[in-house]
DNA sequence: CGATCATGATACAAAAAAGGTATGGAGATA
DNA sequence: TATCTCCATACCTTTTTTGTATCATGATCG
């Protein structure tokens, strides 16, 4: 079978067109050069060169492979780079799901900064509702995810990179929307927006515990399956909400954000596969680290 | 250094996912196909594998050096098949010069027929003034070319392809246009337009021999470096002319051809160095050949 | 025109590399 | 816990490659 080698061999002889030069070149004595090339040469079943009395030189046919071999030896070398990118995490891919609140808040300044650090991966980012994102990262679907921090989970490694305060969010003509101040108790008996449990457990979490710990029990009126519904709803007036206070950015200007007494905080976590062993995650996993501790 | 055969271990290993089923395909034994295995990484610097304990799975940097080693072992045998075309002439480059009078006798043939049955062959066809074919045919710049036949040259290879009459060209207003026979004498005291002898001796030795056996000394008045000017030149009107009788063919309305008694004739060759190895010169020839006695 | 020089090819021994057999070790499975 | 399935390692055998010495051939030069 051809080799490398031989290819290596045959370039450096047909460029010096001479087989002693190539030898000395090559760091080997001539006979083994002259007999390899005359292996190839068999097992192309080819004559590669025309032997003068001073040298060889290429035949049409070995003009032809000489280019070819060229570009297969420079596209050894390249895919050797290859590899070696990808397993520094310098190229190669990266999937990651996020939810959506996580868009208004630590999503964007994390992967502005992989993207500038590392040009050479392809990031595919997208939104999942927040309820599956666990499942498609021990799935295999994503290499991470940037969701609301879930309790401990076996083969989940998770990192603290962000965390927000859960804002109220009224219509324009609501009560509260101009109150002074606004108590924990003023949520009693209002109508709730809210994350279903099954869609955003740790949100819907977070809002009930809120209203127990207030001493009361809350009154959902409406459950969102899409996040994206909830300041909508609260727009049309047909309810109130407390979502975290970044989604202030992408609202409509007839609703109002209104800051709340011991407002329950909500952390953002990375997680990933603790068997996932993409180079490219291990670099996001580190750049989250740096972020943290600048 | 990295060998044509640990790629195709490695790509069979990744296409199995399991060191022993490859082992089996490749006729192998396993521990040999580990070893094998092993060196790549160790020679990449990059872990492609990852072990499990009921096979193997690509790393990432696995999967991109999995999909560069297909290409290159694609590529590798796509080289050979290259290499075995050209030196069977069946794809490759020739080179061919030809003088403007065979344009249009055996040229369009020949051609035609060789690029019909080598489609793969790219031709170079390349018009040069007769005095310079031969010389740049010895140097190399052509691989054949087509032209009148020179005396024996050595180290050049000969053979006819083609015989052509020379015919007598007046303008429509001459009286030899409309002349009922024409009879060498004729031509005798008329102002010729010629060749040169350094441009095209074989076509000028011709017109000057014919007119010596009819028993004069040509009276030529004017010489064209450039062939195609000769009819040009009969068409104003400054003279009349012997060129082989397919000039016809690109010539215009205002000029008359006229048959002339033992019309001279001249031989066109293909001519090529007889130390050219180029496989497509070979094809050609045969093809002249078979052309010849069909 | 013959001696000499340079070039690539061949012969055979030495070295290196790859392959085969036997066995170890780690994780899953029952 | 015992066993089974894998891949890895150890060690020897076989094959391949290399190096040294030498040959054959065509060019060069006195």
């Amino acid at each position: 079978m051809i080799d490398i080698r031989q290819l290596n061999y045959f370039v450096t002889v047909a460029e010096t067109q001479h087989v002693g030069k190539a030898a000395e070149l090559l760091h080997l004595s001539q006979p083994p050069l002259s007999r390899q090339i005359s292996l190839l040469e068999q097992e192309l079943g080819v004559a590669l060169f025309i032997r003068h009395p001073k040298g060889v030189s290429l035949t049409a046919a070995g003009e032809q492979f000489y280019q070819d071999a060229k570009g297969l030896l420079a596209g050894l070398a390249q895919a050797c780079r290859n590899a070696q990118h990808v397993a520094e995490g310098k190229s190669g891919s990266l999937a990651i799901g996020f939810m959506m609140h996580a868009a208004y808040n630590v999503v964007p300044g994390l992967t502005k900064a992989f993207m500038q650090q590392y040009p050479q991966v392809s990031l595919r980012l997208q939104e999942v509702i927040p309820a599956d994102l666990l499942k498609r990262v021990q799935k295999g679907d994503f290499d991470a995810a940037i969701m609301l921090k879930p309790g401990p989970v076996t083969g989940i490694e998770q990192l603290n990179i962000g965390q927000e305060k859960l804002a109220l969010v009224v219509p324009l003509t609501h009560p509260l929307a101009t109150a002074k101040n606004i108590r924990a108790k003023d949520l009693d008996q209002q109508p709730l927006i809210a994350t279903p449990k099954e869609v955003a457990p740790e949100l819907r979490g977070a809002v009930d515990e809120y209203c127990i710990q207030a001493g009361f029990t809350p009154r959902v009126v409406l459950e969102t399956q899409l996040q994206q519904s909830i300041v909508s709803f609260v727009a049309e007036e047909l309810g109130i909400a407390l979502v975290p206070e970044a989604v202030k950015k992408a609202s409509p200007a007839n609703v109002v954000f209104r800051d709340i007494p011991k407002a329950p905080r909500v952390d953002y976590v990375l997680v990933w596969r603790s068997d996932n062993s993409n180079p490219a995650l291990a670099r996001l996993i580190e750049l989250a680290q740096a972020r943290l501790n600048p």
